[in-house]
Order: structure tokens, then C-alpha cells, then sequence
RNA sequence: GCCGAGGUAGCUCAGUUGGUAGAGCAGGGGACUGAAAAUCCCCGUGUGGGGAGUUCAAUUCUCUCCCUCGGCA
């Protein structure tokens, strides 16, 4: 198998992504992946932001908003479905150009994942259900027993990643860590030309705010609620967004009008700056700022070049 | 005007039987292998509303003034 090549626009949240993948497809053919775990939500355009129907006209948009609220989604799957439609566009001659923010979706693209087989429901559960009643101390000491290594890792109240551990351990017989350690790495066939967008918190602080005020104009009340008619669950996968969380709380008149957005606005700057912590790690990323945009075709063509 | 309750971190508040104070949120930094817009870790000196008194020592007790919020006029 060939290998798999993709440009990745990486940066925080209202940084101006979806502006630098349109301002690509106009100088080369491109199909738009999306990385980003809540834009797979099909109840959600608005809240998470997705491309407008006047800009997924520009070029063909793949993974965005065809995921059910009640549908959790998971790195390896993630990963799974972006590579087939990598496949799909290098075969259709586009330049497959992945956009979006969850860091961990594209490290699982471009490194792999340890060869964990699926966990079995029941065992998933058994583990959660345990979590709950006797909270992450309890079985991160249980944890401890069957895979100290792991345990020494995190930390006793990581909830989610203990419990993962956990599952792993119980579901397969073998700790996470042996997995890691028997994880074989660089053989995904994935190279990515990634193209950071560069800016700061200060620069985000406006652009969010007022992003907000937007999406409540476009209609961000009515959307959660016509998700909450149709999914009644509170802890369907698809309510997690920032946005969304924060709207069916107060549908459901647990928090005034003025708190929600302003719980909204510093959650989503907090998420950003999330981001900003992640990317800024990431090796092998050129950075370019907005006013830079333009500098983007080149910089594909040059990457491009490099493997003819 | 009277009665009551308060004025402590950017915000909401706790506490100190008198020994100069700490949580949550916000903010700053960081981690991140199948939930990741998730989950989690580290970082807390602030004229304790102003002034005076009692005391070795007052944010804590007393007096007074100012301000806020209820209730009564």
C-alpha cells in the first residue's frame, strides 16, 4: 500500500482554519477531512461550528455532521473513517487536506494507535458503573495491582483515563502498558504536510466572544433543543461539546440566560487555549499566521514536490 | 428614620472559642495512545470597608462612621 499523504491545518478554535482549507481550494483541487470530534455531530452544525453550505460548496467536505447524538466516537475509528477518505480523494486526484482541532485524531492518524482489540461492552461498562459508586481512588489502586506502570502514570483522580486502563487490562488480560511497549510505530503510511495557523489567545478572545453572539443568532437555542426532543439523554456523547452542555443546562432551566453564555464563552477560551498547549508541541509543524494565508499554496506545492 | 443581615482574593463565599486567612469559579502554566470541545495536574499576601478603643497580640471583641441588601415606616 501507497503512501498516504494529506495536508493538516492545525490551530486553536476561531483561528481561521476553514478560511486557510477554502483559501487552498482555490488554487489546487481539494476535499476537506474534518478532524475535529464534535463537527461529526449531524444535531450540532451551528454550536460546533461547522463549514456553511455556501463554503462546503466550494469542494467536497467529508466527516462533517453525519454522527447521531447519541453516538460516541473513538481515535481508532476516527482514524479508520479519515484514511479511507484520504484514499478516496488522493484516487479522485484531490488533494486531501484534513481540517479541525482534536489533536489526539490526528496523532492517532499519523502515529497509530497501540493493536488494542475492542473492549467488550459489558466489561466497559462493568468498569464505569464501578467508577461511579467508588470513584477514580479506589480503582486507580485496583489499578496499581494489574498494571503498575500505568498506574504510576496517572494520576489518581484521571477518571477517564484509569478507567480506560482498567478495561484494557480486564477486557484483554494483558496492562495497557504491555500494549504500548509492543506498539510498533511509523508504520501507519501517513505523511502529513502540517500548516499551523499562528496566533494567541489575546488575538482568539474577540473573535470568540463575537462567534458566540453569532451562533445564537443563526439559531444555537433552537438546535439544542431539537436534539434534546429527539435525544432525551443526558449523557449522550453528542451534549459534551462546549456549547451544547452549556445550552441544555439552561433549556432545561438549571441556569439563567447570562451565565450561559458567559460559562459558554470562558469554556471555549479555556478549550483554546487547550489547543494552544497541544499544537504547540507538535514537531514538524510550519507555522504561518492569517495575514500569511496566501503562502499556503506554495507551501503545499513544495511539500508536494519533495515525494514526486 | 427604625429594625435585621452583611461588607474577607477578579467573582461567589468559608473560617479563625483573639496568635495577620482558604475553597470553588475566573486567571496563569502543564499533561494527553479507542470519551479528547473529554479528563486531569501544578500555581493563592489579600490596606480582611474607614477610623478609634480593649489587648502582649484584632480579620476575630467594643464603639463609631461609610456602603450594600432585606423588612417596617
Amino acid at each position: 500500500m501507497g503512501m498516504l499523504r494529506a495536508v493538516c491545518i492545525l490551530g486553536p478554535t476561531g483561528s481561521g482554519k476553514t478560511e486557510a482549507a477554502l483559501g487552498l481550494a482555490r488554487s489546487m483541487p481539494v476535499t476537506v477531512i474534518n478532524y475535529d470530534s464534535r463537527q461529526l455531530y449531524a444535531d450540532f452544525p451551528i454550536v460546533t461550528a461547522q463549514p456553511e453550505a455556501h463554503e462546503q460548496a466550494q469542494c467536497p467536505h467529508r466527516l462533517y455532521g453525519f454522527l447521531p447524538t447519541a453516538e460516541a466516537m473513538s481515535a481508532a475509528r476516527f482514524a479508520e473513517l479519515a484514511r479511507k477518505e484520504m484514499v478516496e480523494a488522493q484516487e479522485a486526484g484531490r488533494v486531501p487536506v484534513l481540517v479541525g482541532g482534536t489533536g489526539l485524531y490526528v496523532k492517532a492518524l499519523e502515529q497509530g494507535l497501540a493493536d488494542i482489540p475492542p473492549i467488550a461492552p459489558d466489561v466497559r461498562q462493568w468498569v464505569l458503573e464501578r467508577m461511579g459508586r467508588e470513584g477514580p481512588n479506589v480503582l486507580h489502586e485496583d489499578l496499581a495491582q494489574a498494571d503498575p506502570e500505568t498506574a504510576a502514570r496517572l494520576h489518581k483522580n484521571d477518571t477517564q483515563r484509569i478507567a480506560r486502563a482498567l478495561e484494557v487490562f480486564l477486557g484483554t488480560g494483558k496492562p495497557l502498558s504491555v500494549w504500548f511497549h509492543e506498539q510498533k510505530r511509523g508504520h501507519t503510511g501517513v505523511d502529513l504536510c502540517k500548516v499551523g495557523v499562528s496566533t494567541t489567545l489575546g488575538e482568539l478572545e474577540p473573535r470568540l466572544r463575537k462567534r458566540i453572539g453569532v451562533m445564537l443568532e443563526r439559531g444555537a437555542v433552537d438546535e439544542v433543543r431539537r436534539a434534546w426532543e429527539q435525544t432525551p439523554e443526558r449523557e449522550a456523547p453528542g451534549y459534551s461539546g462546549i456549547g451544547c452542555a452549556e445550552l441544555l443546562a439552561h433549556i432545561l432551566g438549571e441556569v439563567d440566560f447570562e451565565e450561559t453564555c458567559d460559562l459558554w464563552y470562558r469554556n471555549t477560551r479555556a478549550y483554546a487555549k487547550r489547543q494552544l498547549t497541544w499544537f504547540a508541541k507538535e514537531p514538524g509543524v510550519r507555522w504561518i499566521r492569517a495575514e500569511g494565508f496566501d503562502r499556503l499554496p506554495g507551501l503545499v506545492r513544495a511539500w508536494g514536490a519533495d515525494c514526486e
